[in-house]
DNA sequence: ATTACACTTGCAACTCTATTGCGTTTGAGT
DNA sequence: ACTCAAACGCAATAGAGTTGCAAGTGTAAT
């Protein structure tokens, strides 16, 4: 219960000092990202919110709003859905990783033990800019 | 002329090897993306058809038929918009490269001279199966 | 060259993701 | 409590991609 209170206080928090308001749905909706361990698509975070009757157009907004305001990210995986998730504020790190997403059953993996580095032969100048990496594959439930 | 008439015979042959009909919509499709240097997405193979007067529907099975016989590969590249580009058949190279895309301007590279590799430190087995890779930043036109 | 039929196509309707316009409601500073 | 920009619900819209079906065509066999 505790804990349910926390989580509550902490999004309106993080809502807040975004410079947005608290609003039931926004609360809502980062509550929900929050609670999980890999970007959810607008269709996932809708269905968590069903019970609180928020129009989708709404949950778009705000999930571009907090986007926009660098309190979650948006990511495109390859499945031609958007999916959202809170960026951590670690200490120093710039709190970037890959993602993986099984071409077969769909599911998401945030990599975050993992770093991709370019082979010394590359001259590539484009290689400086890069911000976001995406890897697409077989997870190991599908053979 | 004589270049058209073997990019046509071409083609044909690529069609018919891979147990496919040569009609004149696959043959002005694959033909389309023998022309380009990075992926295409349906729309554009689209619109350099529309003097033809294909379908869209009949482009989308086309290139999706053509992705199910391994002539080209589709890729989801982050702006929820499919791209297809021919899979090169060289000696023993397995023709698989990472895709560049600008989150600015939205213009797609071939990244054909650039490898990742995993740090030593990974121990995530994921990294096994990954099938295609896809970096977004911006490009050196874009600041 | 003709035939036959499975493969392809055109067309329209449809699904799904995402966006936008607008009138109404509400969060939060005063 | 009052005020009003910010946020909301609702409905219409846009764009990518899919599907059903009747009509048309490529190809192999005659
Ligand atoms: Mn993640
Ligand atoms: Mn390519
Ligand atoms: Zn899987
Ligand atoms: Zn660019």
């Amino acid at each position: 219960m505790n804990q349910k209170v926390n989580s509550q206080e902490w999004a309106r928090e993080k809502i807040r000092s975004a410079g947005l308001r608290a609003t039931p749905a926004r609360i809502a909706t980062l509550k929900v990202l929050h609670g999980s361990e890999s970007p959810l698509t607008h269709a996932e975070v809708s269905d968590e919110l069903q019970n609180l009757e928020i129009d989708k157009a709404t949950v778009f907004r705000n999930l571009t709003d907090l986007v926009a305001k660098n309190v979650i990210r948006r990511s495109a995986l390859g499945d031609n859905v958007w999916r959202f998730e809170i960026i951590k504020e670690s200490a120093h790190k710039p709190d970037s990783h890959p993602h993986f997403i099984c071409v077969d059953c769909g599911s998401v993996s945030c990599m975050e033990d993992v770093e991709l580095k370019r082979t010394s032969t590359s001259k590539s100048p484009l290689f400086e800019r890069i911000t976001e990496i995406v890897l697409r594959g077989h997870c190991n439930e599908c053979a």
